[in-house]
DNA sequence: CCATGAGTTAACCTAATGTTTACACAAAAT
DNA sequence: ATTTTGTGTAAACATTAGGTTAACTCATGG
């Protein structure tokens, strides 16, 4: 399932900062509109329906404040995603852009990768809540929810505890990776737990019996991985 | 239902800042805890599995980044709104904290106005999420009204006193998602009630027997999830 | 053929939960 | 007022399943 690329409308006036901006949107994955003033932004949103705003404070034609208050003020827009970007960098203009309703405040001058990180972060979270299978791992036909702690194998559930599914959802947060038998001790069972060495391997087998399929592997004197 | 107060942990070595953040983030009618490094703060996390945690980035014992890998690496923290909180304010620190995981980054000095704004964003976009409160549940064959005050399973009428209902409807607003006994307890009980360690059971106890269907699962160790 | 690391098994211990009873307290009924 | 009834909590005890260990076996490589 290929996720669709999420829009983003940037609205600036100047020049310089659309194109810096969007190319670096762009290069990340972002389909990227624009707007050039206030006005232009709430045309081109209404248009779009867009999945993040950026909002320049500072704008002709309504200011980035304005734009943000009158599309959150329809229905439409409440979900919207809206990021201000300013050169304003004093505390005030920042707690009532974030009170006007913004999800994030940028000052500028911008460093674009900082930016980046901080769309990507806001789309992060998005996704954790309104996917409720986002969080779970799905590989192959298995399936492994921590919010549901269910892990399904062929449509089959499988009833895990508690210390084994945190392993195998160790396992499968990377896979292919190899997870040293220290790191496994210190993700599942905490620093400050001294357990038996031959626990973690008991614990690998009652998974693999329990999932039926063979698909943690053992790299010996290193550690186990997760693969299909 | 009543709104709970959200929960925040704030980890922080220095006692001044943690009280100036705990004083205003209680202001603002946050239930704020508080740890003085790292590990206190993975150790508190798990003991309450807050709403939000702030993370001071320079800490002994386990640096803020360190605990938001080990917290996001679990299960039940991938939820959690993290927010980092640092001294340094260099670009490569701010993107790779964003990358980690983290919902925010905020820059030392630390203005208290600033901070409770961006806390309380990343709150609003939380809850536009998930408002599924009010609405009558049905599942099945179990109808759970929570205007009525009302629980019909194959069309009987189930009473049920304030305290099962509530646990009920929790559970059974999101099915199949396991709860926390520490969620049940501030959602149901509220978070500054201390009750023993066997209410929740007993509470559970009578609603299935009320029910008299098998329909909630105790994941051990875990918490309760609602299931036919 | 020993050394090392991993797999297997079953027994054991205990923390977590289930169950029951009793009691305080409030609301409703008398 | 007094009784009755119902709810919520605590305390005591029973039970269970999860986690750990320990002893043994197996596989591999030097």
């Amino acid at each position: 399932m290929e996720a669709k690329p999420k829009q983003i409308l940037i609205a600036d006036d100047e020049p310089d900062i659309l194109e810096i901006v969007s190319y670096n949107l762009g290069k990340e994955g972002y389909e990227v509109y624009t707007a050039k003033d206030g006005n232009e932004a709430i045309e081109r949103a209404k248009q779009l329906h867009p999945d993040l705003i950026i909002l320049d404070v500072m704008m002709p034609r309504k200011t980035g404040v304005e734009v943000c208050q009158i599309l959150r003020s329809q229905p439409m827009f409440q979900d919207t995603l809206i990021i201000f970007l300013t050169a304003m960098s004093d505390e005030a203009s920042q707690i009532k852009g974030l009170e006007t309703g913004a999800d994030d405040y940028v000052n500028k001058p911008i460093s674009p990768k900082v930016l980046i990180s901080r769309v990507n972060a806001l789309f992060r979270r998005l996704n954790k809540d309104d996917n409720n299978t986002g969080k779970s791992i799905v590989l192959g036909n298995i399936t492994i929810d921590p919010v549901k702690f269910l892990v399904t194998i062929n449509n089959q559930e499988v009833v895990l505890a508690k210390k084994e599914f945190e392993l195998l959802y160790l396992l499968a947060s990377r896979p292919g990776r190899v997870f040293l038998r220290n790191e496994i001790l210190s993700q599942v069972w905490g620093n400050d737990v001294i357990v038996g060495d031959r626990t973690i391997d008991v614990h690998i087998r009652k998974v693999r019996q329990k999932l039926g399929v063979d698909c943690i592997t053992t790299v010996k004197g290193v550690g186990y991985k997760f693969e299909l």
